[in-house]
DNA sequence: CCTATCACCTGCAGGC
DNA sequence: TGCCTGCAGGTGATAG
Protein backbone atom coordinates (compact mmCIF):
# COMPACT_ATOMS: atom_id res chain seq x y z
CA UNK A 1 0.00 0.00 0.00
CA UNK A 2 2.36 2.70 -1.05
CA UNK A 3 1.99 6.09 0.24
CA UNK A 4 4.59 9.06 0.02
CA UNK A 5 7.94 7.66 0.99
CA UNK A 6 7.05 4.17 -0.99
CA UNK A 7 6.27 6.17 -4.61
CA UNK A 8 9.25 8.56 -3.60
CA UNK A 9 11.67 4.93 -3.15
CA UNK A 10 9.93 3.90 -6.52
CA UNK A 11 10.81 6.68 -8.14
CA UNK A 12 14.28 7.11 -6.85
CA UNK A 13 14.77 3.39 -8.13
CA UNK A 14 13.77 4.25 -11.12
CA UNK A 15 15.60 7.10 -11.76
CA UNK A 16 18.71 5.12 -10.78
CA UNK A 17 17.74 1.72 -12.74
CA UNK A 18 15.87 2.75 -15.69
CA UNK A 19 17.29 5.90 -16.40
CA UNK A 20 16.36 7.82 -19.62
CA UNK A 21 16.00 4.91 -22.51
CA UNK A 22 13.58 5.32 -25.55
CA UNK A 23 9.73 3.49 -25.75
CA UNK A 24 10.02 1.24 -28.47
CA UNK A 25 6.74 -0.62 -28.06
CA UNK A 26 3.80 -0.22 -25.33
CA UNK A 27 1.02 -3.07 -24.51
CA UNK A 28 -2.06 -2.40 -22.31
CA UNK A 29 -3.21 -5.90 -20.75
CA UNK A 30 -6.02 -4.46 -19.08
CA UNK A 31 -7.49 -1.29 -20.34
CA UNK A 32 -8.89 0.47 -17.49
CA UNK A 33 -5.84 0.82 -16.04
CA UNK A 34 -5.34 3.59 -18.29
CA UNK A 35 -8.17 6.62 -17.40
CA UNK A 36 -7.95 9.01 -19.90
CA UNK A 37 -7.01 7.53 -23.05
CA UNK A 38 -7.71 4.51 -25.12
CA UNK A 39 -4.89 2.06 -25.08
CA UNK A 40 -4.48 3.27 -28.85
CA UNK A 41 -3.87 6.94 -28.01
CA UNK A 42 -1.77 5.81 -25.11
CA UNK A 43 0.63 3.96 -27.54
CA UNK A 44 0.79 6.08 -30.28
CA UNK A 45 1.68 9.17 -27.97
CA UNK A 46 4.95 7.51 -26.19
CA UNK A 47 5.75 5.04 -29.07
CA UNK A 48 9.77 6.60 -29.94
CA UNK A 49 10.14 8.77 -26.99
CA UNK A 50 12.54 9.42 -24.33
CA UNK A 51 11.54 9.41 -20.73
CA UNK A 52 13.54 12.30 -19.68
CA UNK A 53 13.05 12.26 -15.70
CA UNK A 54 10.86 10.91 -13.18
CA UNK A 55 8.53 13.52 -10.92
CA UNK A 56 6.28 12.71 -7.83
CA UNK A 57 3.28 14.74 -6.37
CA UNK A 58 2.00 13.36 -3.18
CA UNK A 59 1.31 9.90 -4.37
CA UNK A 60 1.10 10.21 -7.59
CA UNK A 61 4.36 9.05 -9.61
CA UNK A 62 5.15 11.33 -13.10
CA UNK A 63 7.05 10.03 -15.47
CA UNK A 64 8.34 13.19 -17.40
CA UNK A 65 8.44 11.78 -21.15
CA UNK A 66 9.31 14.69 -23.93
CA UNK A 67 5.74 16.11 -24.65
CA UNK A 68 3.74 14.42 -22.19
CA UNK A 69 3.85 13.05 -18.07
CA UNK A 70 2.40 9.80 -17.71
CA UNK A 71 0.90 10.19 -14.70
CA UNK A 72 1.23 6.49 -12.59
CA UNK A 73 -1.24 6.08 -9.00
CA UNK A 74 0.07 3.10 -7.90
CA UNK A 75 -3.73 2.79 -5.16
CA UNK A 76 -2.90 -0.16 -3.38
CA UNK A 77 -0.73 -3.01 -4.76
CA UNK A 78 0.39 -1.35 -7.80
CA UNK A 79 4.21 -2.29 -8.57
CA UNK A 80 6.66 -1.77 -11.28
CA UNK A 81 9.48 -4.16 -12.51
CA UNK A 82 12.21 -3.20 -15.18
CA UNK A 83 13.45 -6.86 -16.60
CA UNK A 84 14.54 -8.21 -19.73
CA UNK A 85 11.91 -8.12 -22.04
CA UNK A 86 12.55 -11.53 -22.83
CA UNK A 87 12.12 -12.60 -19.23
CA UNK A 88 9.48 -14.41 -17.91
CA UNK A 89 6.76 -12.26 -16.24
CA UNK A 90 3.34 -13.28 -14.35
CA UNK A 91 0.58 -12.87 -16.92
CA UNK A 92 -2.37 -12.45 -14.28
CA UNK A 93 -1.31 -9.45 -12.42
CA UNK A 94 1.16 -7.85 -15.17
CA UNK A 95 -1.03 -5.08 -17.11
CA UNK A 96 1.24 -2.85 -18.35
CA UNK A 97 4.53 -3.14 -20.54
CA UNK A 98 7.05 -0.58 -21.68
CA UNK A 99 9.61 -2.21 -24.19
CA UNK A 100 12.86 -0.01 -24.59
CA UNK A 101 14.94 0.25 -27.39
CA UNK A 102 17.97 -1.34 -25.41
CA UNK A 103 15.84 -4.41 -24.63
CA UNK A 104 14.74 -3.68 -21.15
CA UNK A 105 10.92 -3.62 -20.08
CA UNK A 106 9.00 -1.68 -17.83
CA UNK A 107 6.12 -3.91 -16.35
CA UNK A 108 3.23 -2.36 -14.34
CA UNK A 109 1.82 -5.12 -11.72
CA UNK A 110 -1.36 -5.12 -10.00
CA UNK A 111 -2.54 -7.61 -8.20
CA UNK A 112 -6.20 -5.65 -7.56
CA UNK A 113 -6.18 -3.74 -10.27
CA UNK A 114 -6.92 -0.53 -8.94
CA UNK A 115 -4.01 1.49 -10.04
CA UNK A 116 -4.67 4.34 -12.90
CA UNK A 117 -2.10 5.69 -15.28
CA UNK A 118 -2.86 9.29 -17.01
CA UNK A 119 -1.04 11.14 -20.09
CA UNK A 120 -1.39 14.06 -20.40
CA UNK A 121 0.66 17.42 -22.56
CA UNK A 122 2.71 18.93 -21.16
CA UNK A 123 2.20 22.55 -21.91
CA UNK A 124 -0.66 22.42 -19.46
CA UNK A 125 -0.75 22.53 -15.83
CA UNK A 126 -0.93 19.16 -14.31
CA UNK A 127 -2.47 20.65 -11.26
CA UNK A 128 -5.03 21.49 -13.19
CA UNK A 129 -5.63 18.12 -15.24
CA UNK A 130 -8.24 15.85 -13.74
CA UNK A 131 -5.92 13.44 -11.80
CA UNK A 132 -5.11 16.19 -9.79
CA UNK A 133 -8.23 17.86 -9.35
CA UNK A 134 -8.58 16.51 -5.39
CA UNK A 135 -4.74 16.88 -5.17
CA UNK A 136 -3.26 19.59 -2.86
CA UNK A 137 -0.07 20.42 -1.49
CA UNK A 138 2.82 17.82 -1.78
CA UNK A 139 3.72 17.18 2.14
CA UNK A 140 6.70 18.65 1.03
CA UNK A 141 6.41 21.46 -0.76
CA UNK A 142 7.63 24.69 1.16
CA UNK A 143 4.29 26.18 0.32
CA UNK A 144 2.55 24.18 2.75
CA UNK A 145 2.32 26.27 6.37
CA UNK A 146 0.98 25.31 9.39
CA UNK A 147 -1.27 28.69 8.94
CA UNK A 148 -2.75 26.91 5.87
CA UNK A 149 -4.05 23.66 7.21
CA UNK A 150 -5.22 25.41 10.52
CA UNK A 151 -7.29 27.86 8.15
CA UNK A 152 -8.60 24.31 5.85
CA UNK A 153 -8.91 22.11 8.91
CA UNK A 154 -10.09 24.20 11.51
CA UNK A 155 -13.39 24.45 10.42
CA UNK A 156 -13.98 21.18 9.33
CA UNK A 157 -16.12 18.98 11.73
CA UNK A 158 -14.11 16.08 10.84
CA UNK A 159 -11.52 14.18 12.85
CA UNK A 160 -7.55 14.08 13.14
CA UNK A 161 -7.26 11.12 11.16
CA UNK A 162 -9.34 12.10 8.43
CA UNK A 163 -7.63 15.45 7.66
CA UNK A 164 -4.29 13.50 7.58
CA UNK A 165 -5.83 11.27 5.24
CA UNK A 166 -7.48 14.22 3.29
CA UNK A 167 -5.64 14.55 -0.12
CA UNK A 168 -6.82 17.59 -1.19
CA UNK A 169 -4.68 19.76 1.88
CA UNK A 170 -1.83 17.79 2.05
CA UNK A 171 -1.18 15.08 -0.11
CA UNK A 172 1.08 11.79 0.50
CA UNK A 173 -0.34 10.45 3.74
CA UNK A 174 -2.01 7.25 4.01
CA UNK A 175 -3.65 4.68 6.79
CA UNK A 176 0.00 3.72 8.14
CA UNK A 177 1.57 6.74 8.62
CA UNK A 178 -1.51 8.34 9.68
CA UNK A 179 -1.39 6.37 12.36
CA UNK A 180 2.32 6.79 13.02
CA UNK A 181 1.45 10.52 12.66
CA UNK A 182 -1.33 10.67 14.90
CA UNK A 183 0.78 8.64 17.74
CA UNK A 184 3.82 10.98 17.60
CA UNK A 185 1.33 13.94 18.06
CA UNK A 186 0.40 11.71 20.80
CA UNK A 187 -3.08 12.84 19.99
CA UNK A 188 -6.14 10.17 19.60
CA UNK A 189 -7.59 9.82 16.07
CA UNK A 190 -10.43 10.51 16.59
CA UNK A 191 -9.97 13.87 18.04
CA UNK A 192 -12.01 16.18 16.36
CA UNK A 193 -10.36 19.12 14.26
CA UNK A 194 -11.72 22.13 15.64
CA UNK A 195 -9.61 21.13 18.76
CA UNK A 196 -6.56 21.93 17.49
CA UNK A 197 -5.05 24.91 18.04
CA UNK A 198 -2.51 26.61 15.75
CA UNK A 199 0.82 25.04 17.61
CA UNK A 200 -1.07 21.51 17.25
CA UNK A 201 -1.07 21.91 13.53
CA UNK A 202 2.68 23.12 13.51
CA UNK A 203 2.70 20.17 15.11
CA UNK A 204 1.30 18.10 12.88
CA UNK A 205 3.11 19.28 9.86
CA UNK A 206 6.27 18.27 11.62
CA UNK A 207 5.58 15.07 12.64
CA UNK A 208 4.53 14.69 9.48
CA UNK A 209 7.56 15.81 7.38
CA UNK A 210 10.02 14.10 10.21
CA UNK A 211 8.07 10.44 9.91
CA UNK A 212 7.44 10.51 6.29
CA UNK A 213 11.17 12.30 5.95
CA UNK A 214 11.85 8.78 7.92
CA UNK A 215 10.34 6.26 5.99
CA UNK A 216 12.09 7.22 3.02
CA UNK A 217 15.47 7.03 4.07
CA UNK A 218 14.76 3.48 5.23
CA UNK A 219 13.20 2.86 1.79
CA UNK A 220 9.27 2.80 1.99
CA UNK A 221 7.49 0.39 4.14
CA UNK A 222 6.21 -3.04 3.44
CA UNK A 223 3.31 -4.74 5.62
CA UNK A 224 1.83 -6.37 2.54
CA UNK A 225 2.48 -5.97 -1.02
CA UNK A 226 4.86 -3.02 -1.64
CA UNK A 227 7.80 -3.69 -3.10
CA UNK A 228 10.33 -1.12 -4.80
CA UNK A 229 11.36 -2.07 -8.61
CA UNK A 230 14.75 -2.92 -6.91
CA UNK A 231 13.05 -5.40 -4.56
CA UNK A 232 13.80 -3.14 -1.57
CA UNK A 233 11.90 -4.47 0.86
CA UNK A 234 10.52 -3.92 4.42
CA UNK A 235 13.18 -2.27 5.99
CA UNK A 236 10.65 0.35 7.82
CA UNK A 237 8.15 -1.94 8.94
CA UNK A 238 10.22 -2.79 12.18
CA UNK A 239 10.10 0.97 12.99
CA UNK A 240 6.66 1.03 13.25
CA UNK A 241 5.78 2.17 16.45
CA UNK A 242 1.57 1.80 16.43
CA UNK A 243 0.17 1.14 12.77
CA UNK A 244 -0.63 -3.19 12.81
CA UNK A 245 0.41 -3.30 16.42
CA UNK A 246 -2.37 -4.28 18.50
CA UNK A 247 -2.61 -6.73 21.78
CA UNK A 248 0.94 -5.52 21.31
CA UNK A 249 2.77 -3.18 24.08
CA UNK A 250 2.95 0.73 23.78
CA UNK A 251 6.54 1.69 23.47
CA UNK A 252 5.68 4.36 25.81
CA UNK A 253 3.92 3.37 28.66
CA UNK A 254 3.67 -0.20 28.36
CA UNK A 255 -0.39 -0.36 27.45
CA UNK A 256 -1.73 -2.95 24.93
CA UNK A 257 -2.14 -1.22 21.74
CA UNK A 258 -5.93 -1.05 20.36
CA UNK A 259 -7.30 -1.25 17.25
CA UNK A 260 -10.95 0.26 15.70
CA UNK A 261 -12.41 1.61 12.47
CA UNK A 262 -11.71 5.12 12.77
CA UNK A 263 -13.27 6.82 9.38
CA UNK A 264 -13.99 3.67 7.83
CA UNK A 265 -10.32 2.27 8.53
CA UNK A 266 -8.65 -0.02 10.13
CA UNK A 267 -6.49 1.77 13.09
CA UNK A 268 -4.08 1.53 15.62
CA UNK A 269 -3.65 3.59 18.97
CA UNK A 270 -2.51 3.59 22.35
CA UNK A 271 -5.89 3.99 24.99
CA UNK A 272 -3.14 5.91 27.37
CA UNK A 273 -0.83 8.20 25.53
CA UNK A 274 -3.35 8.96 22.76
CA UNK A 275 -6.24 10.62 24.54
CA UNK A 276 -9.29 12.60 23.02
CA UNK A 277 -8.80 16.18 23.77
C1' DC B 1 -20.77 23.12 0.31
C1' DC B 2 -20.21 19.29 3.42
C1' DT B 3 -19.73 14.41 5.07
C1' DA B 4 -20.88 9.41 4.61
C1' DT B 5 -21.02 5.32 2.01
C1' DC B 6 -20.37 2.36 -1.84
C1' DA B 7 -17.82 0.44 -5.94
C1' DC B 8 -13.78 -0.94 -7.86
C1' DC B 9 -10.70 -5.79 -7.44
C1' DT B 10 -8.26 -9.86 -5.61
C1' DG B 11 -6.06 -12.74 -2.17
C1' DC B 12 -6.10 -14.45 2.15
C1' DA B 13 -7.56 -15.75 6.89
C1' DG B 14 -10.93 -17.81 9.68
C1' DG B 15 -15.17 -20.46 10.60
C1' DC B 16 -17.60 -24.63 9.84
C1' DT C 1 -10.82 -30.37 1.63
C1' DG C 2 -13.70 -26.75 0.26
C1' DC C 3 -17.09 -23.31 0.54
C1' DC C 4 -18.53 -18.95 2.41
C1' DT C 5 -17.79 -14.51 4.68
C1' DG C 6 -15.25 -10.67 5.98
C1' DC C 7 -11.40 -7.83 5.58
C1' DA C 8 -7.61 -5.08 3.55
C1' DG C 9 -7.40 0.16 1.79
C1' DG C 10 -6.99 4.86 -2.13
C1' DT C 11 -9.90 7.28 -4.60
C1' DG C 12 -13.92 8.70 -7.38
C1' DA C 13 -18.82 8.50 -7.82
C1' DT C 14 -23.05 8.78 -5.68
C1' DA C 15 -26.23 9.63 -1.93
C1' DG C 16 -28.00 12.34 1.71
Amino acid sequence: MPELPEVETVRRTLEYQLGNPIIEDVEIRWNPIVDNLTPIEFRAQLLGKRIDGYHRIGKYLIFDIEDVFLVSHLRMEGKYYVEPKTAPYDHKHTHVLITFTDGRQLRYHDTRKFGRMYLYPKDQPLKQQKAFANVGYDVFDEALTDTYLYQQFHPRKIVLKQALLDQSVMAGVGNIYADEICFAMRMHPETKIYHLRKKDFAKLLEETRRILRGAIQSGGTTIRSYTSSLGVDGRFQLKLRIHAKEHQACSLCGTMIKKKTVATRGTYYCPVCQRKK
